[in-house]
DNA sequence: GCCAACGTTGGC
DNA sequence: GCCAACGTTGGC
């Protein structure tokens, strides 16, 4: 089993709203690293870290779970959306998805800046400079550190 | 709103 | 294939 994370801004489409869907399509990634991420390297049961961008304060609110195989976006063939890509073939479709569901939220929220004051977060993709992949993979230690992280009491911090 | 860091596009 | 111009991401 592998483990990821994947951004999402809350104010377009929250694990609240995860929560409440049950299940969602992780469409409109128009990002070919990303993409491949989904096409190649994710299995159903794959574990997720949710995770907020855009957001005060980023971080990572819950746990998913991929639940599909990857299949065409069909948001790339819609005219009318933001991401429809007229130049994907119906019959090789560019762009690849799969569906996730959650697993649960966090019992708190872990933010960015406590992510970057974890020593054993360090590797972390999220976490290194430049890094603004959509869909990045961790480690199963960094998913299980960020995990426990949520179910202790926040560290003390330098700042406010 | 700023802007650094990247990714993509397209002329050549 | 190079690379300048442009667009996007996302923290701050």
């Amino acid at each position: 089993m592998r483990y990821w994370l994947m951004k999402s801004e809350p104010n377009v489409y929250s694990f609240d709203d995860l929560l409440k869907d049950g299940r969602t399509m992780w469409d409109s990634i128009r990002n070919y690293q990303a993409r491949n991420f989904m096409r190649d390297d994710m299995k159903i049961g794959d574990q997720v870290l949710f995770y907020h961008s855009n957001a005060k304060p980023p971080g990572v609110a819950g746990i998913a779970e991929v639940v599909s195989e990857p299949y065409p976006d069909p948001v790339q063939f819609d005219p009318a959306s933001n991401y429809h890509d007229p130049k994907s073939d119906p019959d090789n479709p560019r762009w690849i998805l799969v569906d996730v569901k959650p697993v649960e939220a966090l019992p708190r929220f872990v933010s960015l800046e406590e992510l970057r004051g974890a020593k054993s977060l360090s590797e972390m993709p999220l976490l290194q400079r430049g890094q603004r992949l959509s869909i990045q993979p961790v480690t199963a230690a960094q998913f299980r550190a960020v995990r426990k992280m949520a179910s202790k009491k926040p560290a003390a911090s330098s700042g406010s």
